[in-house]
DNA sequence: GTCTTCATACTTTTT
DNA sequence: GTATGAAGAC
């Protein structure tokens, strides 16, 4: 084993490794290396002799779970997969596992995404017979999540004056009602969601007490990254588990907070020094990533913010150039932008199409973007959106999996009950359901004896489904995951109906679900798996986001993705889009002041993703709700130090100046006029481009070549214009008439 | 009970 | 511009 690692650390940096005793707190700015401190922390312990079954660390993805793991790999071995290392959520669920007994629930209790917890509250809205426009399943299901992260159960819900005034001022007086009928239908379907993975943690440490000692006396060290993201609910699990060594090290940002709306709190920064008076506190502020304009222009715009602990955040590096603001006349035009400054830069420095990032506010602002990529044979992956998981059929197949394993499962029964059509309809399932609840029943007895609750007509069926599942609890019992899912695939008609639909989507639909069974076979066939049953492969996907799609042949793609998924990344070359009012900040984020400065957080974090390179975007004009919308240029980018700004040179020199609507009106008449390439109306000519059209790299364009471009068809360049930094052409069309290029946007195939 | 069609609301971020 | 849900026809 090697300590080399600690020659490589700057002063506090190795301070945050060697003190591995008594609690402590890093306060690390965006890309001072926190997560290169906390791995070889954990190293250093293990170096030290500490046993890896003896240290907890906890992280929010999925994705940096995983990556801590490899890189704490490389350091000190084999070992470093014995370490309890993961989200929240997988370690808690990991405990719950073992523990959910004691609690009432099974041990093989099912966990609901959130599809499944707005599922199963629009039902119980309807069973109350409530306003769905007032209660809305999102809504509710917020409040609910809110209160759980808080530790207010459902009876100190209803007890609390507060909360319970809130909801009649909002006229939602009944949400805490739903709160009730809803954890009581979780608790009787053996299910849980999200949030109750941590709340029962919590709950299960608090009642049994011989529990808490067990887990206390297991873990010797609790580490936990982006402790500015946590609740108060896992604070008080942390705390907990830390108290009779008081080993525990938090890293975090309060400049990078950016889930207070799911419940994380600043607070327990604060709250952190309070509880642990013998805490030592490190600041890492030395900015590795970034050039200095970048780490300067993002404090500039985090100077904006009230609420924050004083750090000055400062790198080393070369000043850089400046960040480029892009203005379009739209959304459309946004993307074009965006794609030719890509192909640009990546001719200029020699650059990767991984070296670059788009990041939006919203996923929805990607489709826009991803056409003018597409059109400018840029590659690129998306990140996030809906992830394999989701998918209806994949859900489908999981749903009779999750059901075999837990009859008492709701959710999972209501999506597989008629599924494939078996004749039992949707009054037939209320009925039971009713029953069920009437009689306090599981919906599984209910099924057992469905002669005495439904009618004659429907009984048959549902005897036919019972038979069926316990045939599929049979072969689970017996056979390994891949073995079971496929009968249970074969066995319940999915697959049959599925290869019977020969549309292209149907034929797509098969596919994901024989690719969900080749994960499965995956899954079985890994020779460094013990377990290899149907729950366990249920357990580890159930937590799984869906970005592990990792397996891309191609890594060399450009980067789209939400700012929210993308801290703790970095890219060469960043660029920001869609900084317009109303859309970043988000409309829904502008009624206090703290919301506002979430948001601006968010975009401190975007900023602060950038190495070399950073672009700030917005349109004048964007469709959103399928209408298009005039922009105003977003407040945030008055917010940025207009020193470390230069708006780009593509749109005839107009000088920076302050983002007032007038001001725009005059700049979409620049725009117009400059942008030739990218007509904001229709093409001027009937022109229809090949199908094939490709077009070539005019770094060697000369006047007199004939050249076709997509919109205008063929022409002759009459002119080359070298001077300044974007390069034109004029070009004569014919009858489309001449046209002043710029070549760095205009798509021109060389013919000759 | 099932299928088709029309209307609607939706776009904040994630485990 | 899409996905879900309600309503009506069979």
């Amino acid at each position: 084993m090697t300590t080399d690692y600690l020659d490589s650390l700057n002063e506090p940096q190795r301070e945050g490794v060697v003190n591995t005793e008594g609690p402590c707190m890093l306060i690390a700015g965006a890309g001072s290396g926190k997560t290169r401190v906390l791995t070889f922390r954990i190293a250093q312990l293990m170096n030290k002799g500490v046993d890896a079954f003896n240290i907890m660390s906890l992280t929010f993805t999925n994705k940096a779970a995983r990556e801590m793991r490899e890189r704490i790999e490389k350091v000190v071995g084999h070992d470093a997969r014995n370490l309890w290392m993961g989200t929240f959520h997988s370690v808690f669920a990991r405990i719950l596992r073992a523990e959910a007994h004691h609690l009432g629930y099974p041990n093989n209790f099912t966990i609901y995404d959130t599809d499944d917890s707005k599922t199963l509250i629009k039902n119980i809205v309807k069973e109350m017979g409530l306003d769905d426009t007032a209660y809305k399943a999102s809504t509710v299901y917020n409040r609910i999540s809110a209160a759980k992260n808080s530790l207010i159960s459902w009876e100190d819900y209803l007890q609390n004056a507060e909360l319970m005034g809130d909801d009649a001022a909002n006229l939602r007086p009944e949400i805490g009602k739903i709160y009730k009928a809803y954890a009581l239908r979780t608790f009787r379907a053996g299910s849980m969601d999200f949030d109750d993975l941590l709340f029962n943690t919590d709950k299960l440490f608090k009642e049994h007490l011989e529990v808490l000692n067990k887990y206390q006396q297991r873990i010797h060290y609790v580490l936990v990254d982006e402790f500015q993201d946590t609740n108060l609910c896992q604070y008080y699990i942390i705390r907990k588990l830390a108290a009779v060594r008081q080993n525990i090290c938090v890293v975090g940002d309060d400049a990078q907070s950016i889930y207070a709306f799911r419940g994380a709190d600043i607070t327990n920064i604060l709250n952190f020094e309070r509880d642990y008076p013998d805490l030592k506190v490190i600041k890492l502020e030395q900015n590795y990533r970034s050039t200095q304009n970048i780490v300067e222009a993002a404090n500039s715009v985090i100077k904006k913010n009230r609420a924050q602990l004083p750090k000055n955040v400062w790198t080393a590096n070369e000043q850089g150039p400046l960040i480029e603001l892009i203005k379009a006349v739209s959304d459309k035009e946004e993307g074009k932008l965006i794609a030719g400054s890509i192909f640009q830069e990546r001719m200029q420095h020699q650059l990767k199409f991984s070296d670059f990032a788009i990041l939006y506010r919203t996923n929805s602002q990607s489709r826009a973007i991803e056409e003018a990529l597409r059109s400018m044979n840029i590659k690129y992956k998306m990140v996030g959106g809906l992830s394999f998981y989701q998918r209806k059929e994949v859900k489908d197949l999981l749903a009779y999996m999750r059901y075999v394993l837990n009859q008492q499962d709701e959710a999972s029964f209501r999506r597989i009950i008629n599924l494939p059509k078996r004749g039992i309809g949707d009054s037939t399932v209320d009925k039971i359901v009713v029953a069920a609840n009437d009689h306090s029943m599981t919906i599984w007895d209910v099924l057992q004896n469905a002669g005495h609750f439904v009618g004659g007509r429907s009984a048959a069926p549902i005897e036919d489904f019972v038979a069926m599942i316990k045939r599929f609890t049979l072969e689970v019992e017996r056979k390994d995951a891949f073995d079971a899912a496929f009968e249970i695939a074969k066995g319940s008609g999915l697959l049959r109906e599925l290869y019977e639909d020969k549309t292209v989507e149907g034929l797509s639909r098969h596919e994901n679900v024989q690719e969900l069974l080749n994960a499965i076979k995956g899954f079985v066939e890994d020779p460094e798996r013990q377990e290899k049953s149907l729950g366990s492969f249920l357990q580890e996907i159930s937590l799984a986001t869906g970005q592990d799609e990792d397996k891309d042949k191609d890594p060399d793609k450009v980067t789209l993705m939400t700012i929210h998924m993308a801290k703790g990344l970095e890219f060469r070359n960043v660029y920001i889009v869609g900084l317009e009012e109303d859309l970043f900040p988000s409309q829904m984020m502008l009624s206090s002041r703290a919301e506002l400065e979430e948001e601006r957080r968010l975009f401190y974090v975007a900023i602060t993703r950038a190495e070399k390179r950073l672009f700030l975007s917005y349109a004048l004009t964007r469709y959103r709700f399928g209408r298009l919308k005039n922009c105003e240029p977003s407040r945030f980018l008055d917010d940025v130090d207009q020193s470390y700004i230069k708006v780009s040179s593509k749109f005839g020199g107009l000088e920076s100046a302050p983002p007032t609507s007038q001001y725009a009106k005059t700049l979409v008449n620049g725009i117009k006029k400059t942008i030739a390439s990218t007509p904001v109306s229709k093409p001027p000519s009937g022109y229809k481009p090949p199908a094939d059209f490709a077009p070539s790299d005019t770094s060697a364009l000369k006047e007199g070549m004939k050249v076709e471009h997509p919109k205008f068809g063929f022409g002759t360049v009459l002119q080359m214009d070298m001077s300044g930094a974007d390069r034109k052409a004029r070009i004569n069309f014919g009858s489309a008439g001449e046209k002043t290029l710029l070549l760095s946007f205009a798509k021109l195939r060389i013919v000759e």
